[in-house]
DNA sequence: GTAGAAGTTGAAGCGCACTCCAGGTCAACC
DNA sequence: GGTTGACCTGGAGTGCGCTTCAACTTCTAC
């Protein structure tokens, strides 16, 4: 299957422009063209394209996914960096993680505060409603 | 206790410079001044700032901190917005966690390819060193 | 053969969250 | 009382990751 850089788009949900400046930048090997000039996508591009999604869903600045994309055209010689860059990555992914949990923790204790609070204020305003139960 | 604004950002992890730049948007009310016009923040202050820069370790965007922020300033009357926002917030720090856990399968898988890899290169280097034993 | 949609390029612009700078004030120490 | 260093202000600059623009070409359908 090929697909023209609009199904390309579709397929990965990044937009036409980005698909141009990510292959501008060299996150991606220029694809094929056809007799007009225009760009055509094929599966393994596509395949590509969403493995540098999930890379930039976990944060992967540009700079290193742009290392690993020019390792990968220099070929197998390079896996062991290749790995190496995905092994320090996950490293930061699972401290990412991490400090999303405890930041998680934080928000609850302030949701259960406020949670009391405005149990507090819903009695308070019970109580002015009947004041004759103020003092029962 | 107070702090002189390099003390602050010594304590908050946060640049003399982000200091008066969250005051300067809002994020912050304007601390006490000393009689040289320097500003002077209290304990109350730090507490809050930590408590901002967990928002921010979790992505909040900064025009969310200010609208909190703002509540905030308008007192008790306005906790159930306040709620509404953490609890928005905390739903999306749940939904990152969850696209970080997924990509992260992505990371392991292909480490794992690469390991296979590395590991078939090191057995054809062995066979290429001994090629007696490449028949046997 | 012409309109309109989709594609092309290089370059400029944008939103975010800071970060830095120039030029000045103030307080503390020698 | 002079120097040093922390702090002040308003405003400009930065890095990142796109996004938009202007001007042009090409294909498709009528």
């Amino acid at each position: 299957m090929t697909y023209s850089i609009a199904q390309a788009a579709e397929r990965t949900g990044l937009s036409v422009d980005t698909l141009r400046y990510y292959e501008r930048i060299g996150l991606l090997e220029p694809p094929a063209r056809d007799s007009g000039g225009r760009r055509v996508y094929s599966d393994a591009d596509l395949t590509w394209l969403d493995f540098l999604t999930k890379l930039r869903l976990t944060g992967m600045p540009i700079r290193m996914m742009r290392e690993y994309a020019q390792l990968r055209y220099r070929g197998v010689m390079t896996a062991g960096r290749r790995k190496q860059l995905l092994v320090e990555h996950r490293a930061d992914v699972l401290e990412r993680i991490a400090e999303l949990r405890s930041c998680l923790d934080v928000l609850n204790y302030k949701i259960d505060n406020y949670d009391q609070i405005l149990r507090d204020q819903a009695a308070r305003e019970r109580a002015a409603a009947t004041p004759e139960e103020a003092t029962a």
